[in-house]
DNA sequence: TAGATTGTTAATCGATTAACAATC
DNA sequence: TAGATTGTTAATCGATTAACAATC
């Protein structure tokens, strides 16, 4: 199992990547990438050997479409990942209306609310009852869903998840989710998240 | 300097034994909060001993009051943190209105946006024209940033911060902000978090 | 007291960095 | 060819885990 840091790691090369492509590069040497993304040249070529990318020419480096699109296999980007969104409130509607998601071939293909008024399918994504959520999941094959309700109802939604055969969450509520190992929980909290960087920008 | 993953846990910590307040505990032992934090307790021993917290008693446990005492030291939680916002689209509206900052006394004092439409003062957080952010940031000396702009504008909101002594930014538009090394910056993108879960959770 | 739990020291593990042969 | 760059192997560094003495 390959580890989290290098997963982030070569997502960042990506966005590099499409960001020298955009500019009308070809090429890139590993030296140019690791400048971009803000590690090592040896850090970038001992990740890409890692996942066995060995597309670089010696001296010619390495031809960015080429890149991408092994990238686009590790990542499967050759067809659209369904998630489905739990709580319509700042959070949620914020991710509901995100443009960058749909660049990254994922849809978010339902949400649900337990507040009546936010239930609707005049919206973009149509906005369930939670109790809907079985269904819509059997009907999408979705494994992926995305929590942004509030603390306390939390893991409740996270219990129903799971129940319904959902693989992996990421949780932006402000708590540590219970659940089996074999679910993978991505927590964001956005709190922390500024904490975090408090502290360092205080303790420099 | 202390690793980003030992402040990580901290953090984590701290949520967990709010929790456990809430809940009328007074002791943990470093087994129950590494449980609720999923880490070992050794774990939680050696980032307790690493940040000199040792207010432990061998076989009575942390009193919850103290540990919550000294993470508040360690995080400078005596008053408020003033933050800015730069940008109200999607995401920076949900920020502005998240109700998690007010707790770990992290204000957003005043937002930007160079959209005159979005300009008011009507709003709970005041939002001012760009040009004004060198104003604000003295007037209330603020050294921490959120930028929540598109892709395109990013770099160059993230250069005028600097000049204006911003010390820290986190960044949600999904790019890699140039930055001297003097500037902490924490990128959070959603799209690459979504792209790591779904990762770990199809590649179990 | 005996058993449990802390705080720390030592051992292990894994990630990053350095070095370098291969070669374009 | 000479110099530059890759891909990989070896060395280092640091984080995590294990062990354990101290002691409540």
């Amino acid at each position: 199992m390959y580890l989290k840091n290098n997963i982030r790691r070569l997502l960042v090369y990506r966005q590099c990547l499409i960001k020298f492509k955009e500019l009308g590069f070809e090429i890139v040497y590993s030296y140019n990438l690791g400048c971009e993304a803000n590690v090592s040249p040896e850090q970038v070529r001992k990740d890409f050997s890692k996942f066995e990318i060995k597309e670089g020419r010696r001296k010619a480096g390495y031809k960015i479409d080429h890149l991408l699109e092994s990238l686009d296999t590790i990542f499967k980007k050759d067809k659209d990942q369904n998630v489905i969104l739990v709580g319509m409130g700042n959070i949620g509607k914020a991710l509901s209306n995100y443009k960058g998601f749909a660049q990254h071939k994922i849809v978010i293909c339902a949400a649900f609310d337990i507040d009546p008024s936010k239930q609707t399918k005049s919206y973009k994504i149509p906005v369930y009852p939670v109790e809907n959520i079985s269904m819509i999941v059997k009907r999408h094959n979705v494994k992926i869903a995305i929590i942004a309700v509030p603390k306390s109802g939390a893991q409740e939604v996270c219990d129903r998840l799971i129940a319904n055969d959902i693989q992996g969450i990421i949780n932006f509520s402000p708590i540590n989710l219970k659940s089996p190992k074999n679910v993978y929980i991505n927590n964001i909290d956005l709190a922390n998240e500024m904490e975090s960087l408090i502290y360092f920008t205080l303790n420099k």
